[in-house]
Parts: structure tokens; C-alpha cells; sequence
DNA sequence: CGAGGCATAATTGTCAACAATCTAATCTTA
DNA sequence: TAAGATTAGATTGTTGACAATTATGCCTCG
């Protein structure tokens, strides 16, 4: 595939290829050829290698030397550990949200959660790696609190490694109707321009859900897929 | 420079490159011709790139597609940002390291306090930019907070484009005496396992740093060096 | 003298080939 | 038969070459 225009050929792979990888259409662990790739794509190994090295640096592939790249695994420890960071960082989003996010994104923020409250009614135990409604809130929360370089440490980064996780530490278990609760006084709060408790709020809701990953994940040692 | 034995040529590059971004040996903004670096690094084109992808998904430098790639600029929201994702994180660092930091490892920190201590007595004012002491204190509790994903957040990203901030921004100011009586709190917080406390003065400390940088930055709106 | 256009040079994006390394299948031998 | 060595195949790491694009210098023209 020959230069077309003023666009190159990396950045469509990485965005292709990250999202396989979160979306779990390529396993934890597989090994990603780069021939295999590159007859994907269309195109000669060089894009591939870069692509794939900025994937290594966010955490969703990794490389060994003459070995290859893999999708990256990660540790019943690490998917702790980016709970920790999410908690750090989605606490300072909300606060953002909340003191600076505009009118339009909050009206479609509390259509995110109405969204999320019918799809709980209907299915009330989906497990935790189906839950969309979750994520979605959470995601413009982050995308829109007004500081790019969270949005991107967030969406980019963090959120792709956390879905890698519950790929691989599968069954990890839902929170339902309790999150949805909790997400009610994050939105409220964040209405209300009330930045100190919408972080507050974050920060337990998070903290919460990961004490509930701490004790399932303790309990049952390795569910690797 | 042929393959050598089990390592790899990108890794090296990446490593000395984001030193020379971060140290200033390169300005922020200039042209990294992918010939040249060839040239310095005694290679071909191609690990260059894959380096330079890296450094890129780091935020050190940034491509434009058939230009090539320059050392990334930060503009004065972004470094503002930049403090915001800081003090988020950083309070998160200083908690765990409160409640999980080994004995050494606070010992050490007792010692690189001190350090700062007598530095800054020898030299009261120096700007924001040459005060290493500082910096250590926040690196070793970044590094030494038992989260590796929020130390190489932290070390690998945050810090160094940080760093770059501060050269294209100069003449940032310091806050001297007053930092160092707030490194003494966090001190005391971690070392009497207090994560609370250690937190909300650590972010404290940041915020403080973060609205000096404000008020200085709006009222000089250019100091591009 | 300055603005705009053209040709040339330099640089980037991509590819295909080569050398080094790893993988596996087969063969040998105890 | 099982363990180890050996060899052929496949994959990675690196390089140099070519096409597309951009930058530069020169020239023309107003």
C-alpha cells in the first residue's frame, strides 16, 4: 500500500489493532505476527513494527527480543494496581467534570445514565465485563472533564490495559444496582458543580469496586481464561 | 550496527533520546531528522522510527505526517494540566507509600530530604528549574510507592514532559522554603504510616506549586525560550 | 525590491531483501 | 523409549533502495 495523500499508514493500525485488543477479538497473550499483520493490512512490515511499538508503550503489547510481540498479560497485582491509578484519576476528573464541564456534555451525561439505569432493569445481573452502561459513563467523564492529557492517560491508556484484564481474569464479578447508585450522586454532584464531593464520590465508587476485585480475585487465585 | 546477542536497538535509542529530551540537550520543538539520528546512533532508519513512535505514545515528541518528527511543545493550559494529572497522581503515590513503603526506602527518603535541606540552604533561590532536591523527593516516592503502574506513569511520562514544560516555560519560579516545610509534612505522614494525611498534604503541595505556575504564567502570557 | 512560480535537493514513508536468531521436526544414541 | 543433538524452516532485526512529498534556492516578473 503506497502513500495515499497526507495520512500514513501507523496510526490507522494502531487504532485498528488497539482496539482488537481491547475489544478481546485477539486473546491475552497471542502472539502477533508481524507477517501474519502485515498481509492484514496490506502492508509491508516497517508500519507494523512502528504500530506495534506504540502499543508497547501503552501497555497493550509486548515485545521480546527475537521472540516477537505479544498482547500483553497482566498480574491479579497489576489489575489491582490500575485500579489505584484509576481511582487517583477519575476522582480528579469528576472534580473537573463538576466545576467546569459544559451544560450540553452534563444533559448528555445524565442521558449516558438513564441509558445505563434502563439497561440494568433489564438484564440486572449482567456480569461485569458486559456492562457497557458502566463504561460509557465513566468514558465521558474522563473524555470530557476539560484536561486532555487525563482524557488520554484514561481513554487511551488505562481503560484499554483494565478491559485487556477482564479479558483475562474473566467472571470477574458485577456490582449492578449498588453502582448505579453510586453513579446517581457522582451525576448529582457533578450537576451541582460541586467538584469536592463529585470526586469524593468517584473515589469511593471506584475503591468499592475494587475491594469486590480484591476478595473474588484472593478467593479465586487464577481464573485465567 | 548489526543485531548483538539478545538485545535490541530500539530500546537504547529510546532510553538515550528521552534522557537528552528531558536533560535539554535537545529544545523543545526541534527537528529530529531521522537521518541525523541515524547518523549519531550508528544505525538505519528504522530503529530510529520505532523509536521515536515510543517516544511519541510518551509525549515526547510529535509526527507530522511527511515533515518528520520535532520535540513536542507544551502550551501554558497543557502545562497546567500537566500539575492537575500530577497532583492526582502523586497523592496517590504518597498514600501507598505511607502505607506500604518498606523501612529503607523511608530511610532513604529521610536522607534525600535532608539533602534538599542543605542544598537549599546553600542556595536559597534557585529557580524552579535547578532544584534537584526537589525532584528527587517526588521521584523516589513516585518510584518506590509499590504501584509499578503509577511509577512508570509518573517517571516515564509525566515527569519528563514536565521537565520539558519547564524548559520552554523558563524562568518558572520556585517556591524555595515553603516547598521544603511541606516536604517535611509528607515526610512525617509516610514515615508514621499516616496514607491520609500523606495524601492531602501531598496534594496540597502540588496545588500550591500548580497556582504559583498560574498566576506567574498569566500574568508573563509568552516566556517561550 | 519583493512576490510568486519553477526546478532541484533533501527528507519522509514504504517496501523488499539479507543476516541473525529462534522453533520444530528429525535423527541419533544410550 | 526417552533424552539430546542436528538440521531445516520460519520469524525477527536491520539495512539499503525507491517513490511520494516537502523544503530550498533561483529565476522571472511586476
Amino acid at each position: 500500500m503506497k502513500q495515499s495523500g497526507r495520512t500514513t499508514l501507523t496510526p490507522g493500525i494502531v487504532e485498528q489493532l488497539s482496539l482488537d485488543i481491547a475489544e478481546g477479538h485477539i486473546e491475552p497473550g497471542q502472539k502477533l505476527s508481524e507477517a501474519m499483520l502485515a498481509k492484514r493490512f496490506g502492508t509491508s512490515r516497517g508500519p507494523i513494527r512502528e504500530g506495534l511499538r506504540r502499543l508497547e508503550e501503552r501497555g497493550l503489547v509486548s515485545f521480546h527480543p527475537n521472540i516477537g510481540a505479544r498482547v500483553a498479560t497482566y498480574s491479579v497485582k497489576d489489575y489491582i494496581h490500575l485500579f489505584q491509578a484509576r481511582e487517583a484519576m477519575e476522582g480528579m476528573t469528576a472534580k473537573l467534570a463538576a466545576e467546569s464541564m459544559s451544560l450540553d456534555d452534563k444533559t448528555i451525561l445524565r442521558t449516558v445514565f438513564h441509558e445505563h439505569e434502563k439497561q440494568l432493569m433489564n438484564q440486572p445481573d449482567s456480569p461485569y465485563d458486559q456492562d457497557p452502561g458502566d463504561w460509557d459513563f465513566h468514558y465521558l467523564i474522563a473524555k470530557r472533564c476539560g484536561n486532555p492529557i487525563l482524557s488520554s492517560l484514561l481513554c487511551d491508556e488505562l481503560y484499554q490495559r483494565i478491559r485487556l484484564c477482564r479479558k483475562q481474569h474473566c467472571n470477574t464479578p458485577g456490582r449492578g444496582v449498588r453502582a448505579l447508585k453510586e453513579h446517581r450522586r457522582i451525576l448529582e454532584a457533578i450537576e451541582e458543580n460541586d467538584g469536592e464531593l463529585a470526586e469524593l464520590m468517584m473515589r469511593r465508587h471506584i475503591a468499592a469496586a475494587r475491594k469486590v476485585l480484591e476478595s473474588f480475585l484472593l478467593a479465586n487465585p487464577t481464573t485465567i481464561k
